[in-house]
DNA sequence: CTCCTACGGTTGCTCAATCAATCGTTCCTC
DNA sequence: GAGGAACGATTGATTGAGCAACCGTAGGAG
């Protein structure tokens, strides 16, 4: 039980930097590109796979959302023909979330919103040094995190 | 697009952490104590506050909630009479949210539940060293988010 | 005093996200 | 092979949160 101020704060602060950042993009991304954030994330995350395509649960997995969040988010993205749905002949199981054309315009539109986060997160005022001890921090987190979970 | 790929971890990394520490956190604490973290924070506000009470509008405020999602919260909370609300004489526009004994109560069962997320964010894992960069690097992005909103 | 604007809070509607249950497919064991 | 367990994804129902419109109260201008 012992109180560690300095630990309680950086919970505190962690959140609360988190949220700040997040909100405000989302606010941006839903008035400038009709997207939400995490349609936003899932767009961005199949433009950064090779195969612009990844299976239901990996994008789940990695984007820490339920198997039926993604599908339901899915279904959105695929009515505005923003990603296709595949199901591969060799595990008829799975399904693949694809990336359209129509998807890598939409998410070249968003680049502005995303671009004013961007501000706070990689102008001068963090130095190339802060970006690595948050990282080194943050990894030290994640890895401890993962274990839980 | 991707110019600073390490800072774009660190984007990516931070909304992680954030959200498996808020997540466990939530999980515990309807599973353990029957609130939803939005509403634990209410009533630790609440329990913080001399008088423990406080208008509508400032817990919207204070919490980065909306009025209306203050007003459905604080619905739940007198249902399950954690808080009852106040109208003052002196202004009938406005509403006391006011924490009861039973609210206390339930803070006080929520406890074990805050606790467990310790381990992630307070273990020997995470030196003091780390702690003081990570809230070094928080606290430039607060400073900067604070001014944009 | 009366109007009328501002304020604080609530309500209707919509939406995204979850859990639990379910469906079809594949894998494994006998 | 046949049967059952495991897997991947989807569906139904519920919930929490947001926006916009609204209601009652307070305060100010004339």
């Amino acid at each position: 039980m012992n109180r560690d101020p300095e630990r309680e704060l950086a919970w505190l602060e962690l959140h609360q930097v988190s949220a700040l950042l997040y909100d405000g993009l989302s606010r941006r991304l839903e008035a400038e590109a009709g997207m939400t954030a995490a349609e936003h994330d899932v767009l961005w995350y199949l433009a950064n796979v090779p195969t612009r395509r990844a299976r239901m649960s990996e994008i789940a997995d990695r984007l820490q959302m339920t198997r039926s969040g993604v599908t339901r988010l899915i279904d959105r993205l695929e009515k505005q023909s923003w990603v296709a749905r595949e199901s591969p002949r060799e595990d008829r199981r799975t399904t693949y979330a694809v990336l359209t054309a129509e998807g890598t315009q939409a998410l070249r539109r968003s680049v502005p919103a995303v671009w004013s986060v961007r501000p706070a997160m990689f102008d001068d005022r963090l130095t190339d040094h802060d970006v690595a001890d948050l990282r080194r921090v943050l990894g030290k987190l994640l890895h401890r995190l993962d274990i839980i979970s």
